[in-house]
RNA sequence: GGCGGCAUAGCCAAGCGGUAAGGCAAGGGUCUGCAAAACCCUGAUCCCCCAGUUCGAAUCUGGGUGCCGCCUCCA
């Protein structure tokens, strides 16, 4: 079975045919650079890294560009609040997103356009808009023209003679008293006093936010591409618009899937779930996160879902996660110890049956959380072995042990989780030091003496050296945070 | 009001017509001087409710109920 992707367009799954061969132009909506990234934004991110690696393991040659919003009225908020400049603000929180994503192993974008390095494409795009009759100035703004376009709510499903109901209710802005009709949106914003602005045909001011994808996209990937993903909420109305923009020029599809997060949910005091967001104050930073949990955890907890269902924030889930990334990372720091088992560490991985079993989770629609119960389980077996091994129990295979484990650390890599360094290093005793204080102890047991031969493993415990006694052969010890 | 989605054990979660994966937590056990670590065992007669289709449904259809998202900046 070839790899199904779920197209928001369509609504259905649909064999993945990119428009060339071997090649996939994939285009991700970022944010809006004017504050920290919570949650909910890592799982963005990570969900569709996660797309793009497994891509790439299938041969892919991916184009993945993600832009960063640095003109927004939040923005523009956030620098008078902070008396900074936008570009400050921008820049300092383009910098917090780079750190926080490199710690949940986000690949890097092949590129990161931003608004403000856009605007001659911006600008060009608006006139071609305008000259086609698909918008209009008025006051010094420009809109988008939406009933001129007739297939307007083909992504989302919405019709336009349904959505008046809903608009009515927000007609008191003088904003639209300039809009020839309520749905029409802005392509060009006429700045007001004081506010950063960009010259233009239209005068000075600044771009509405649909457009900059538009013409990033186009710039940076062309007219049609492959994928064109982004987080639920921004399915409309900023895709629909995007299409409506890019389509009325070019005529052509803007993007043959198109792919949405789901959200991640925070169960609130009434007890009913309601997402993550900075506008309802529920949020947990990454960089708050990180201070109690491990990233990795983090990104297998956002993994252990697929990417269309709901996540239901929770302290417990999360720990449950903490728990499975724990014992991953132990086996994926085996490779000192297979080498000194004679064992390669880069050698052949299996493709039967964990590969096989991983990638038809992952053919199917990304999958990651059937694709995460492939790789626990093996990662399961091979801890118990090790762990066996480490008991007295040598391997009864330790060449198949080895493929397996390259076959787990290879599967690892696919996902996105990485082990770290080793956190604490403690002063590494001299291990004749641990083998004299093991003979003392040895001594005190055989003495009954427990008070003392507690205070010795205790001691050696402190300076992150783990004892482990056995019952037919002398007491072994092991690196606590190995 | 319109559109879309979800409802599976204490928690998370897969499942897409063939008789309930997996994980975390919990309980019991083995081992131990005691620990730690590890290992073993135990779990839903049932998948929100009610009808229906079918030899057979958690999975399909219809009707409920509850919850979520979007329709306004939002990942």
């Amino acid at each position: 079975m070839a790899l199904q992707i779920y197209n928001t367009l369509t609504r259905r799954k649909e064999p993945f045919v990119p428009l060339e061969a071997g090649k996939v132009k994939m285009y991700v909506c970022g944010v809006t650079v004017y504050d920290y990234c919570h949650l909910g934004h890592g799982r963005t991110y990570v969900v569709w890294d996660t797309v793009r690696r497994y891509l790439l393991s299938r041969g892919y040659a991916v184009m993945y560009v993600q832009n960063f919003t640095d003109v927004d009225d939040k923005i523009l908020r956030r620098a008078q609040q902070e008396g900074a400049t936008m570009e400050a603000v921008a820049e300092k929180y383009i910098a917090a997103y780079f750190e926080d994503m490199d710690r949940l192993n986000v690949l890097r974008a092949d590129s990161y356009p931003r608004a403000t390095q856009t605007m001659p494409e911006i600008a060009a795009l608006i006139d071609q808009l305008t000259s086609i009759g698909y918008a209009y100035s008025a006051a010094g703004d420009v809109y988008y023209s939406v009933r001129r376009f007739a297939e307007y709510g083909k992504l989302s499903g919405k019709h336009l003679a349904e959505l008046e109901a809903g608009a009515s209710e927000r007609l008191q802005d003088e904003e639209l008293a300039r809009k020839q009709d309520p749905f029409d949106f802005a392509l060009w914003k006429g700045a007001k006093p004081g506010e950063s602005a960009w010259e233009s045909p239209w005068g000075a001011g600044r771009p509405g936010w649909h457009i900059e994808c538009s013409a990033m996209v186009k710039k940076s990937l062309g007219e049609t591409i492959d994928i064109h993903a982004g987080g639920e909420d921004l399915q409309f109305p900023h895709h629909e618009n995007e299409i409506a923009q890019s389509e009325a020029v070019t005529g052509k599809p803007l993007a043959r899937y198109w792919m949405h997060n789901a959200f991640l949910n925070v169960v609130n005091q009434a007890g009913t779930e309601e997402k993550m967001s900075k506008s309802l104050g529920n949020f947990k930073t990454l960089r708050d996160l990180f201070e109690d949990f491990p990233p990795m955890a983090l990104r297998l907890f956002l993994l252990k879902t697929s990417y269309r269902n709901p996540i239901a924030f929770s302290l417990e889930a999360l720990k449950g996660s903490e728990q499975n990334w724990r014992e991953m990372e132990e086996v994926l720091r085996l490779a000192p110890w297979l080498a000194q088992q004679g064992q390669s560490v880069a050698g052949d991985i299996l493709f039967d049956p964990w590969v096989r079993r991983f990638n038809e989770a992952m053919d199917d629609d990304f999958n990651t959380a059937a694709a995460l119960a492939e790789l626990i389980a093996l990662g399961k077996q091979l801890a118990g072995r090790y762990h066996a091994a480490i008991h007295g129990t040598p391997l009864a295979d330790p060449v198949r042990f080895a493929r397996e484990w390259c076959t787990f650390a290879f599967l690892c890599d696919i996902l996105g989780l990485k082990a770290g360094e080793p956190e604490v290093r403690p002063s590494a005793l001299p291990e004749a030091e641990i083998e004299a204080q093991i003979a003392l102890r040895r001594q005190a047991r055989a003495e009954r003496n427990w008070m003392e031969a507690d205070r010795i493993r205790k001691q050696l415990l402190d300076q992150g050296i783990v004892l482990i006694d056995h019952k037919d052969k002398p007491t072994t010890w092991r690196h606590a945070d190995l």
